[in-house]
DNA sequence: TGTTGTGAATCTCTTCACAGCT
DNA sequence: AGCTGTGAAGAGATTCACAACA
């Protein structure tokens, strides 16, 4: 079994891995992967043996077969489709970092109850009536659902994309929300990250801080 | 010491708490906002012993008194000041988040280096040239950056805030960024986050699956 | 020499379990 | 009876440290 936190080093390393390849960069050491993505070395060897990974101790890993092995071992076959509920200014930003990014995860439409968005393309994708949640996200056979409509309708919202037959959800309301545990959520709160910043900014608070 | 984890969740307990007094509660029980929070009882409990309060067998919590107590712990008295650098769809959209929330922390201006933008007033507050940055950021006193800029010159805006006595990053740039260690920073990473949902959704894959 | 792969040790965080209180 | 506060146990994640190898 792989770690939740893994799983968020994969996709950070292969990220990084796709910057080397256009590079033209042949290998790379567990150390210097270690040092682009913030962590450890022992760390991103252990990562990349959790997948069942091998680099050669005179070579390190290979960077395009290793970007190919965490592509097969997070990414479905078949693809997943998400759409994102709520197309306001966040909900559009993530539409536009997710431009044709990834193949295999594609944001296929937004939905929102604006009369002047419905019906427009907004980041090039549709924009349906959030009353027609339901039968849409099942028709369009997706599978995740970004939320980022206000906190009071946000549980709503996904109570409609998990009825919908949603099983993946990224929300962004500032709110805690419930479901059966066969849906993974994913809470990004943001006013608590700021809060959290806002707290170590004070000096003799931050734990990262030289030894005094 | 307070972990970060702990600080996060006081953040979140803070919320709840602010909407249970605005329904005139008076008292709370551990296990009761460890339900809201998606959290346990003794985490809760756990969580405020560590910045000292208590509560009574009887009684629980007083939301009111409590609420007061997180505040004076995570608030720096004289106030934050932060600033968003890019002022695009992320970046407006967590300004509006903002607006007037708390009083201790506050996001001041906002930079961009576009011409449209610069000297206009963006979610109420200033836009300024970001080539005007660490002036502009020293003067006004501010010491928590939010960087919503492209990634290829995240580092460079990063660096620049450090520059100007910024202590605090809150990074959305899909790009791990290396500042000295007197800096907290803070990486909110939107792709990681939805491939990790994209990685759960495959129902096989679900950590919180009802066992088989 | 400098690397990988990994058992063992360590560290951190969470949960248990129960005394003490009302 | 049902709660809080907390020492102790447990679970999880990270790091150490070193054998094996090129």
């Amino acid at each position: 079994m792989v770690s939740e936190k893994t799983i968020g080093r994969l996709s950070l390393y292969r990220r990084l891995l796709a910057g080397l390849l256009a590079e033209n960069r042949q290998n790379i050491y567990s150390h210097e992967l270690a040092s682009m993505a913030g962590g450890t070395a022992p760390q991103v060897r252990r990562d990349l043996m959790s997948i069942g990974y091998s680099g050669s101790p005179a070579k390190g890993y290979e960077v395009a077969d290793l970007a190919e092995s965490i592509n097969s071992f997070l990414d479905n076959p078949s693809g997943t489709r998400a759409a994102v509920v709520g197309a306001g200014n966040l909900g559009r930003a993530i539409m536009s970092y997710f431009e044709s990014r990834r193949p295999k995860l594609r944001i296929a439409a937004s939905f929102d109850n604006d009369p002047n968005k419905i019906g427009s393309e907004i980041c090039n994708r549709p924009c349906y009536d959030i009353a027609d949640l339901k039968t849409t996200v099942a028709r369009m056979d997706i599978r995740l659902g970004v939320i980022t409509v206000p906190a009071d309708i946000a549980q709503e919202v996904g109570d409609k994309l998990v009825d919908a037959g949603v099983t993946g959800i990224l929300n962004f309301a500032p709110k805690r929300l419930h479901f059966p545990e066969n849906v993974y959520v994913e809470h990004v709160d943001l006013t608590t990250s700021m809060e959290k910043v806002a707290f170590f900014v004070r000096s003799d608070t931050n734990p990262n801080a030289p030894e005094a």
